[in-house]
DNA sequence: GATGAATGAGCCTTCATTCAT
DNA sequence: AATGAATGAAGGCTCATTCAT
């Protein structure tokens, strides 16, 4: 016990300081990006913000391309856990309440995030699309449709590929071009009551069988 | 009489071979984006493929961005014309089967764009995303409410805009990242189903009057 | 003479029109120079601000640089042409009031081409410089020379080299100073006074015969 | 105390290897300005010829103007240095001695980098007359005067500006010119005679008061 | 671990000049 | 005589990356 104490406190200072360097720098890049946008995110630029030299930034990052994955990356673990802890919060409502509550979560992430940081989201979906990386997953479909066939029963047909990419694709990228242009309608009331519109109206169409008949 | 016709030859020619060289130009723009990616439209490389040489291209194009923004602009006005006059023929179908005729080609355009040049979609959204570009407009998504509300009649409630922009961007961003994706699903009778049943179920939902009632 | 008519009249509209075109590009030269710098001087832009297209400018002139020199010279014609004119009228006063002449004439031509148009000397300069250009003659020292002498009479001594160079660099280097930073002293009398000072101190000192004495 | 010596050669080191770049790449400046002229100086051969790279240079200086601007700051130190320093050693000569020795002074300066790198002036003269660079500042007129005046007692009249600016400007312009054309007579008593006189004509002459008198 | 001086391939762009019409 | 589309060498400069300290 003694012994590995000291062992652990030798290496968990190193672990958190490379911790340490890797956020910070990660968060320069994310200033960079919606302060300054994209052309800006130089590797000297980028040692210049964050305070770190050159050299630094790449004894953690393999090249400056792999910088930005990162930051995709860590994104999307933050938003995803946010979804995840809501989601767990509102196991009780009943169904078309739990949609209506997954949609105004989604909303408030993207609000929050579009709101502030237009031109971060615009330079990192940009850079998605051009290296073709995948797109953060779908998990609140899936949960949407757990929780619309949980209401529906057995009986309820199961939804092809198509339904569910286009529900998920529908719902995500409306969000995504109201941030992405800033439009004033993020955040609103309205844009969330347009939103459930569009899932509810989706569900309970012919084709689907009638929830919660 | 017969004197002008010189006249006019002489300006006609110059006029012609100049649109031909600015087309040519540009299809090597879209051959290099649709090949090569995004990467590798750079001015030397441009020269290169399209058999014009770098002075040439600058004769036409202010700089390197400016042909991305033509090659953009051209494809925009290809796109809106194909949907005007495909709009234009279905004029007396009735109205869930325009909405659905509306949908198939959306669905059409994309898949045969997204289909073959997935790359050059990508390049070019990407692009447009960058410099916060305009998107192209929806007139499409009028065009579907219009034919909604005719069939409703007078006592239609209107949309208001969060509704407007919901269901535009549902339907083309939905077309949109399939394109982007070269996902399978994009020219299949699925896809179309699902997003027919998007918009109908969005029209038919309560908030909206029930058309054709 | 019937005949050289003819010819004649057809050959002089022809260098007439010919010594047109020339006028007009190199006073498109001047204007550029003028109003816009040295760095602006090039072959397209001269094309476009006098009208004729770059094939006609090549037809006249060898090469850019050609064009340059022949304003020079021309300038340089100019300047000399209007120097001789106005020795000429003041054969008559007496010595050192023809100095001062001398000197007012000179100081008259640079405030009005300098106080107009300093960039224009300014580039024309540099471009002699960065040649290696001869300057324009110094004919106003040997003008201001031979007066001194001519009133001296056969017994004053003989100015070298070295006193003719600097006599005539004295004057006309204030002169294009003054000019080439259009210093606001240019074309007051206070600066004529301290030159007509400079040039008479230098001829009646020790060392040079007392003229007049 | 020995302890701190490490952090500061830590330092040191750095400083003096971005001076001696420093030095490097403006010597090789000179170098071609004075072997090959001003357009030869192009960055991809300055730094071929400076033994450095293209990006060192960039790491040094803004721009290719910036490197030439450096220059001439340096070339300008070092000529007022070495005034300063000659003025300081002549204080106790005569007054007429004094100015002979001023002039000697700029003088041998003249001919010392004249004489050996016309070009170099040349190119450096051109390039501050197209950028409307200040000229060196005329300690040495300032100089002049003082010693004149110091001679001449309360008594002696101000001089205006511009006799100031006349007297000033002689002087340098006659030597300058003689450097930049490579004059034979640089470096000669003759030429140092004929200055000499034409300073102390000027400030003999009516309309100043008599030194000394 | 951290540093930052040095590198250099390669980018975008300019512009003097040619030549077919 | 006049045109101007086309050319392409060459220039200034950026920036991801390396490596000796």
């Amino acid at each position: 016990m003694a012994n590995s104490e000291p062992d652990f406190s030798r290496k968990k200072p190193r672990q958190a300081r490379a911790r340490l360097t890797i956020d910070t720098i990660l968060e320069a890049t994310a200033r960079i990006l919606a302060e300054e946008g994209g052309e800006k995110l130089t590797t000297n630029h980028l040692a210049e913000r964050s305070g770190y030299s050159i050299g630094t930034i790449y004894q953690y990052f393999e090249n400056r391309e792999a910088v930005v994955i990162s930051l995709i990356e860590r994104q999307r673990e933050v938003v995803e856990g946010e979804i995840d802890a809501l989601l767990e919060a509102r196991r009780d409502d009943p169904w078309d309440e739990q949609v209506r509550g997954i949609v105004r979560l989604l909303h408030e992430a993207f609000a929050r995030h579009g709101g502030s940081d237009p031109r971060l989201v615009r330079a990192l979906v940009a850079f998605s699309l051009d290296r073709g990386l995948p797109e953060p997953s779908d998990r609140f479909v899936q949960a949407i449709i757990d929780v619309w066939r949980q209401a529906a029963g057995e009986g309820a047909p199961a939804m092809d590929e198509a339904e569910v990419f286009t529900l998920g694709r529908a719902v995500s990228e409306v969000l995504r071009r109201a941030a992405l242009q800033s439009s004033p309608l993020l955040g609103t009331r309205a844009l969330e009551e347009a939103i459930v519109r569009l899932v509810l109206g989706f569900l309970g169409q012919p084709g689907a069988a009638q929830a919660g008949a």
